[in-house]
DNA sequence: CCGCCGATCTTT
DNA sequence: AAGATCGGCGGG
């Protein structure tokens, strides 16, 4: 049977599982992971995307507490020379932030009511950024199944880009964070669990130029990915 | 499980 | 007119 982590002191209405692990190999508890900083992401959107696997986004939402799941999609988008990414004209109003320097959330609007939420990567003024297709529930499960009650299954709650945003509670509220911010209340965390060794990668999802990259990649074997 | 399609609105 | 999507529905 699966083991829940739950770890996290303070907020909230958890379930109650008493069970507590003595010693056990794996990922620290969210609350000793480390912020990623500026340095990370001001790198090239494929070589961030990969290693933003198994990185674990956190949101510290007023109100509903700590939610957050481990990162196991992405994929990366280019700027000027990238047909598929939303940079590739230039700066519009909607693409600032991703022109911006990196480690800013973009977050954008999707067919017209779906939220979905970038990392921004590389040189400011590039205009690149990882997207963040699907995590593994880790943490705030309650209150993710409340915002996702078409997820009737642990697995669809945050298999998709517009699905982990739902259940994280972001929308364009967010769009320009810094992840980096000690204050921020979005952050992407390193619980020492490494990238896997042989991510699987294949072309992007939902678009129709640029196709012949395969710029994402994925956990391969984790039910989340979408 | 898979494919189809409508929702809904921003950007081109 | 298309788009970095999702969920409901029908069929296998």
């Amino acid at each position: 049977m699966a083991r829940r982590v739950t770890a996290v002191p303070g907020a909230g209405s958890t379930s109650g599982d008493g069970a507590q692990a003595a010693e056990r190999p794996g990922p620290a508890p969210l609350s000793q992971a480390r912020r990623l900083g500026r340095e990370f992401f001001a790198r090239d959107s494929r070589v961030v995307a990969v290693e933003l696997l198994n990185k674990v986004l956190v949101h510290d939402d007023p109100g509903a507490g700590l939610i957050a799941g481990r990162i196991v999609e992405v994929e990366a988008y280019l700027g000027a020379d990238d047909p598929a990414s939303h940079s590739y004209r230039g700066t519009t109003p909607r693409t600032q932030v991703m022109f911006g320097p990196a480690g800013h959330l973009y977050v954008y609007f999707s067919y017209g009511m779906h939220w979905c939420a970038n990392a921004v990567t590389g040189d400011d003024g590039v205009g690149t950024a990882v997207l963040v297709r699907a995590l593994a529930p880790l943490e705030g499960r309650a209150t993710m199944h409340e915002r996702r009650p078409a997820a009737r299954r642990e697995r669809d709650l945050c298999s998709g880009p517009a699905r982990l945003t739902q259940a994280l509670g972001l929308d364009g509220r967010h769009n320009g964070l810094d992840l980096c911010a000690a204050s921020a209340a979005v952050w992407i965390a390193d619980d020492d669990t490494a990238p896997p060794a042989r991510p699987s990668a294949s072309p992007r999802i939902g678009i129709s130029k640029a196709v012949e990259h395969s710029w994402r990649w994925y956990v391969s074997g984790d039910p989340n990915v979408s």
